[in-house]
RNA sequence: GCUGGGUUCGUAUAACGGUUAGUACUCAAGAUUCUCAAUCUUGCAAUAGGAGUUCGAUUCUCCUACCCAGUACCA
């Protein structure tokens, strides 16, 4: 039985996506339920689009989740491995890589399942213009390939010239003109796919002598002993191509297994789910606060008061279900219950109300000191300086209100500071002179201000009102005593008698 | 356009030939309370359409529609 291993492997060049968040958890799920590796493989091979601080932030990103790899690179960029005698995996950075890629490359060439091609991209494009303007799409492919300029329809002489004088040249993979191949997917089932409608693609550039997606992705899975493949969706057009590779190396034997994950789409119309969606309805898309090169942020969950249990729990039930009517589960659980059939096919359209829903979830699970001490920072940002204790107290009253930290805040100001001024509807509905005069005199006299009022047949809800109005500034919030009892009886009237110097 | 994938309440999903098509979020109503929130109860709401296979189709097959992805010297 060979060990599983399986990898995300996410390419630099920007900040990770919820989308990639969701493909390297369920990639950490499946490993850590079978006692596997989940290792992290940056894909850098891109040098035109590589960002900066893109590879760190998507590790960051990952850690705050609870996911960590058992090989790859850690988030100050340094080797991460599990078999520490020997480094038989390492580097785990593409770029690092780029001396191991060549080789395969020309190695399919020799074999005849490759070729060099000698045409610029500039003529390419041209090409591709020139197809669309005539309503045709350009495709190099088994057609088209003995009229452009490669090694297949070149003189040998010309080639050798070429290959020698020119840094302008790639490696192609030469596609079959007719074959069907015939795939598996865990979460799809069988796939077939006539290998005509494919096209040549590029494998190696000697440009910067690095190679594309599809070359790296498949030599290293291989070196790297990789069984399963965990990824979006968008590769299951590139899976032909991926098997044609193995075979082509001769690696059928240990191909890994493959599993397509459905998109996250956006919550409303149609399309997958972008920044522009998160911006425009008020949810983040990232999992981390990212500023790019520009100066512009986008916000993160993280920021944004999640708690990444909820993150991660809420992520999880998107494209996937335990069969069961459980929805909160914590990593563990998620470890212990993952299987890649209870994944659906579909896309998944996300639902922020739901998302918010977890975090209210996740918050009333915690205790009030744990609470407490997130609140007290948020407090001082308001000018507040609380002790502890009492922001404990206050936290376990309010909690059922919030669904994140922050809005401890909005729920109940009133419990640290006096209003300063009223909800002009409420002041007109409970701020009347009868009103006041019975809230003033409950407030003077009574122990028990529901008893006194009680007794003295006063209406109820208008004396509270008024009472509470005087103590929040508006017409609703905690009860009067709860709110008396964190406050106190003194600072109580105090606010009493400040809401009678208003109506008079 | 072509190739591939997909389609159950508004959303996420359950039901792997036989159910009054279940659950959660959202929304609405009621109960409760000094108000609001929370809580509890109830409710609204779905198998895209059409053929077939079958005693019986949400489930299997085909066609149509719609959605998504890919179609780069990007991943």
């Amino acid at each position: 039985m060979t060990k599983t291993r399986v990898r995300f492997a996410p390419s630099p060049t920007g900040p990770l996506h919820m989308g990639g968040v969701r493909t390297a958890l369920y990639n950490y799920l499946f490993a850590k339920q079978r006692g596997g590796d989940f290792i992290i493989r940056i894909e850098d091979t891109d040098s035109h689009r590589f960002v900066p601080g893109a590879e760190k932030y998507i590790i960051d990103s990952l850690r705050w989740c609870g996911i960590v790899p058992d090989e790859g690179v850690d988030e100050n960029g340094n080797i991460v491995q599990t078999a520490s005698e020997r480094h038989p995996h390492a580097p785990y950075r593409q770029s690092e890589r780029k001396s191991i890629y060549r080789k395969y490359a020309e190695q399919l060439v020799a074999q005849g399942w490759a070729y060099y091609a000698f045409d610029s991209a500039d003529a390419l494009n041209q090409a591709r213009a020139e197809a669309e303007a005539q309503g045709r799409t350009f495709i190099y492919n088994w057609e088209t390939r003995q009229n452009l300029r490669n090694s297949l329809s070149l003189p040998e002489e010309e080639v050798k010239e070429l290959l020698e004088t020119s840094t302008d040249w790639t490696i192609r993979f030469k596609m079959p003109e007719d074959r069907c191949v015939k795939m598996d997917d865990l979460i799809r089932g069988h796939v077939e796919v006539n290998s005509s409608t494919l096209d040549d693609k590029v494998l190696w550039k000697r440009s910067d002598e690095l190679p594309t997606y599809h070359l790296a992705n498949i030599v290293d899975d291989h070196l790297m002993e990789i069984t399963e493949v965990i990824r979006g969706e968008e590769w299951l057009p590139s899976l032909p191509l991926h098997y044609l590779l193995y075979e082509a190396f001769g690696w059928q034997d240990t191909m890994p297994r493959f599993a397509h994950l459905p998109l996250l789409l956006k919550p409303v119309g149609n399309g997958k789910l972008s920044k522009r969606d998160g911006d425009k309805m008020g949810f983040p898309v990232f999992p981390l606060q990212w500023t790019n090169a520009e100066g512009e942020s986008s916000r993160g969950y993280r920021e944004d008061g999640y708690f990444p249990e909820a993150f991660v729990n809420l992520l999880a039930m998107l494209g996937w279900n335990p069969g069961t009517e459980q929805e909160m589960f914590t990593m563990q659980e998620l470890i212990d219950s993952f299987s890649l059939d209870k994944v659906s096919k579909s896309g998944a359209k996300f639902n922020p109300d739901k998302a918010k829903w977890y975090n209210k979830e996740y918050l009333r699970l915690k205790s009030d000191e744990e609470l407490a001490g997130l609140y007290l920072p948020v407090l001082k940002e308001h000018g507040i300086e609380a002790d502890l204790e009492y922001v404990v107290k206050v936290v376990g009253l309010i909690k059922d209100r919030a669904s994140f930290v922050a809005d401890f805040w909005t729920v109940a100001p009133y419990l640290f500071k006096a209003p300063e001024e009223y909800v002009e509807k409420d002041l007109r509905k409970f701020g009347t002179p009868e009103n006041y005069a019975m809230a003033l005199e409950a407030m003077e006299k009574a122990d028990n201000l529901e008893e006194y009022i009680r007794g003295k047949e006063w209406p109820m809800g208008k004396v509270m009102n008024c009472i509470r109005l005087a103590l929040t500034g508006c017409g609703s919030g905690l009860g009067i005593a709860e709110i008396i009892s964190c406050i106190g009886r003194d600072e109580a009237l105090r606010r009493v008698q400040v809401l009678g110097n208003k109506i008079q």
